[in-house]
RNA sequence: CGGGAUGUAGCGCAGUUGGCUAGCGCGCAGCGUUCGGGUCGCUGAGGUCGUGGGUUCAAGUCCCACCAUCCCGACCA
C-alpha cells in the first residue's frame, strides 16, 4: 500500500480517467479554470504545444501554405448560409449579444447595458469556414489566384456539455487549414496530402500509430463531401480522433459565391478543403504513452529532452560536480542543434532537494533521458545515463555522452512507437459475427474491423447497443467482400469500430 | 440535461449520538543536517469547513436549495 502522504500516480487499471488527470497534474501540464469547461495550460504543457506548432507549421510551409488570421467573431447569419453546416454547428455556440457593461444603479455591480444590444449577434467561432470563405470570395477572381492555401493558428469555442482536460474543453487551441482549388481532383489531393502530413507527424513525432481512413456519413464534418481522419488508440483501448481533413467540395463555394474565371473564360465555383489538429494531441500523447510513474514524452516533442542531476556531499564535491555538469551541458548543446535549443537540456542544480527527489520529479514530467553525475562518476570520467521509458541505467564515459544521448533519444522515440504499435495490434481484431462483436466491446475493447453495409441505421443501432462507433473506413485493407456485421447484407469494406473519446 | 459519488489549508485526509480555541500527513518558508531512488530535526506561515438559507442555547456535523469536480449516458475534436 503506497504511503498516501507521497503523491502517487493512480495505477491506471483502477481508474483510467483519474490516472489521466493525475498525470496531467503531477507533470504540471494544465488545470481546470475557474471558468467552467475551460482549461489553464501551464508553461510546461504549453511548451509541448509550441513544439507541435513548430514542427507542423514547418510542414505546412513546405507544402506551400501561408498563415493568416481571421476574426474571432462571426456574424450569426454566416452560420445559417450552408444548410448542412447549420445542422452540425449552429448548436453549442457562444453568442455575443451586447457590447457594453455598466454599473448597476441599484448596486448589483456590473451589468450588461441593455442599450448596447448588437444589431446582429456575433458567434464566437466554433470553426472558421464561414468567415474565411466569405473573405475568400473577395480574394479569388481568376484561376491565377488558385490554389489559395491558408492556415490559421487560433482558439475556438464549442459549448460542449461534457469536458475533459485537453480532450474536450469549451475553448481550445488549434490549427485550421482552409484551401481553395480549381477542381475536385486538386481538392481531393490536398485533403489527402494534409491527412498524410498529420499521420506522419503523429507517428514520427508523437510516436503514436494511427489508422487513417474515411469517416462514415454519420461521422463526417457537417457540410463536407468527405471527411478523412487519423485515429489513435489510447491505453484503455478507446479511440481518439487525432486529426481530420475534409474535402468540402463546392458546398461552401456555392453559398459564399467563391467563383473564378477558368482558363477558358468560364465562371466556376472553387473546390475547397479544410483540415485541423488541436491541443487534443497533447491529450493523445498523455493517454498514449504515460505509465504509473507519470508522463512519458517522445523525445521529438519533449520540451526538456535531457535533465542532468548532479550529486554531491561536501561543498568541495558540489563545486567539482557542478563544473563537470556544466561542461556536459555545453557539450550536449554543441553536438546537436536540437539539444542546443533553450531549455532542451536542463541542469537541475537546486541544492535543497536530494537526488532521489529530483529523479521522481523529472520522471513525473516525462523527460526522456536523465544523466546522473556524482563524485564516483567524476573519478572515472563517467556519467550515468537513464532512460525514462524503461528505467534502464548504465554508466558511460563523459566524452561519449553527447553521442550516447543522441542515440538513446532516437532509440526511445522508436521504442515508444513500437510499444504503442504493439498495443494497437494486440487490441485489434477482425470480427465477422455480431455476438463476438458485442462480447469484444463488453470486454477490454479495442479496434474491431468488421464489415458494414451502407445503411446508416445499422451504424446507429450498433452504437446504441455496444457504445462502439465507426471511427473510420481504413484506406489500407484487403479487397475482401463480406456481410454487414449487423444486418448480414453484402458489404464491400470493413470499418474500424471502437469506443471513442 | 438525466443517474451516481464527492466537496474541511496548495495536495491527500481525520473530525464520534451537534458541544470548548477545527486537527493530521505531505507540500510551502527559515535555520541546521543530509544528498548514488521521494534525508532528518527544530521553528513557522497558511482555513469564507463549496455557496446561500434554515433548525438549534450551540452547526464542519442535521434539513433545504444552489454551485463545483469526478464517474456513467446524450452532444462532440
Amino acid at each position: 500500500m503506497p504511503d498516501s502522504s507521497q503523491k502517487r500516480i493512480t495505477p491506471r487499471a483502477e481508474n483510467y480517467s483519474q490516472w489521466y488527470l493525475d498525470v496531467i497534474e503531477s507533470a504540471g501540464l494544465a488545470e481546470h479554470s475557474v471558468v467552467k469547461g475551460c482549461m489553464v495550460i501551464k508553461p510546461y504543457g504549453y511548451a509541448i504545444w509550441e513544439n507541435i506548432q513548430k514542427i507542423l507549421d514547418a510542414e505546412f510551409k513546405k507544402t506551400g501554405h501561408e498563415n493568416a488570421y481571421f476574426p474571432l467573431f462571426i456574424p450569426k447569419s454566416f452560420l445559417s448560409r450552408e444548410a448542412e453546416h447549420v445542422e452540425g454547428f449552429a448548436k453549442e455556440c457562444a453568442v455575443v449579444t451586447h457590447h457594453r457593461l455598466k454599473n448597476d444603479s441599484s448596486g448589483a455591480g456590473v451589468v450588461v447595458d441593455p442599450a448596447a444590444k448588437l444589431e446582429e449577434e456575433l458567434v464566437v467561432r466554433p470553426t472558421s469556414e464561414t468567415i474565411i470563405h466569405d473573405t475568400m470570395s473577395r480574394w479569388i477572381q481568376s484561376w491565377r489566384d488558385l490554389p489559395l492555401l491558408l492556415n490559421q493558428w487560433a482558439n475556438i469555442v464549442r459549448w460542449e456539455m461534457r469536458t475533459r482536460l485537453f480532450l474536450r474543453t469549451t475553448e481550445f487551441l488549434w490549427q485550421e487549414g482552409h484551401t481553395a482549388h480549381e477542381n475536385e481532383e486538386q481538392a481531393e489531393e490536398e485533403t489527402m496530402k494534409m491527412l498524410e502530413v498529420y499521420k506522419k507527424f503523429a507517428q514520427d513525432c508523437l510516436a503514436l500509430p494511427v489508422i487513417s481512413g474515411q469517416k462514415s456519413e454519420r461521422e463526417k464534418f457537417a457540410g463536407a463531401l468527405r471527411t478523412y481522419a487519423i485515429e489513435a488508440m489510447m491505453q484503455d483501448g478507446k479511440a481518439l480522433q487525432a486529426g481530420t481533413s475534409h474535402n468540402l467540395g463546392q458546398n461552401f463555394a456555392k453559398v459564399f459565391q467563391i467563383r473564378y474565371l477558368d482558363r477558358a473564360g468560364q465562371l466556376q465555383h472553387v473546390w475547397q478543403t479544410s483540415w485541423g489538429v488541436s491541443t487534443r494531441l497533447i491529450g493523445a500523447l498523455i493517454m498514449g504513452h504515460s505509465d504509473d510513474k507519470g508522463l512519458v514524452l517522445p523525445p521529438k516533442i519533449a520540451p526538456i529532452k535531457v535533465v542532468i542531476v548532479p550529486i554531491w556531499k561536501s561543498e568541495e564535491e558540489r563545486e567539482k560536480v557542478l563544473k563537470a555538469a556544466l561542461r556536459l551541458k555545453e557539450a550536449l548543446s554543441e553536438i546537436s542543434p536540437e539539444l542546443g535549443v533553450f531549455g532542451a537540456v536542463r541542469l537541475d542544480d537546486r541544492d535543497h532537494l536530494t537526488p532521489g527527489h529530483k529523479f521522481h520529479e523529472w520522471e513525473k514530467k516525462g523527460v526522456p533521458v536523465r544523466l546522473e553525475l556524482g563524485p564516483k562518476d567524476i573519478e572515472k570520467n563517467a556519467v550515468v545515463i537513464v532512460r525514462r521509458d524503461t528505467g534502464e541505467k548504465k554508466a558511460i564515459l563523459q566524452s561519449d555522452a553527447p553521442s550516447e544521448v543522441l542515440n538513446l533519444l532516437s532509440e526511445i522515440q522508436g521504442a515508444l512507437f513500437q510499444k504503442a504499435s504493439d498495443f494497437l495490434v494486440s487490441h485489434s481484431r477482425k470480427i465477422d459475427h455480431y455476438e463476438e462483436f458485442k462480447a469484444f466491446f463488453s470486454g477490454d475493447g479495442g479496434f474491431a474491423y468488421s464489415h458494414l453495409c451502407d445503411s446508416p441505421d445499422c451504424e446507429t443501432k450498433i452504437s446504441e447497443e455496444t457504445l462502439a462507433t465507426v471511427r473510420c473506413i481504413p484506406f489500407e485493407q484487403k479487397e475482401e467482400t463480406g456481410t454487414c456485421i449487423l444486418c448480414g447484407k453484402p458489404a464491400e469494406k470493413r470499418a474500424v469500430f471502437a469506443k471513442a473519446y
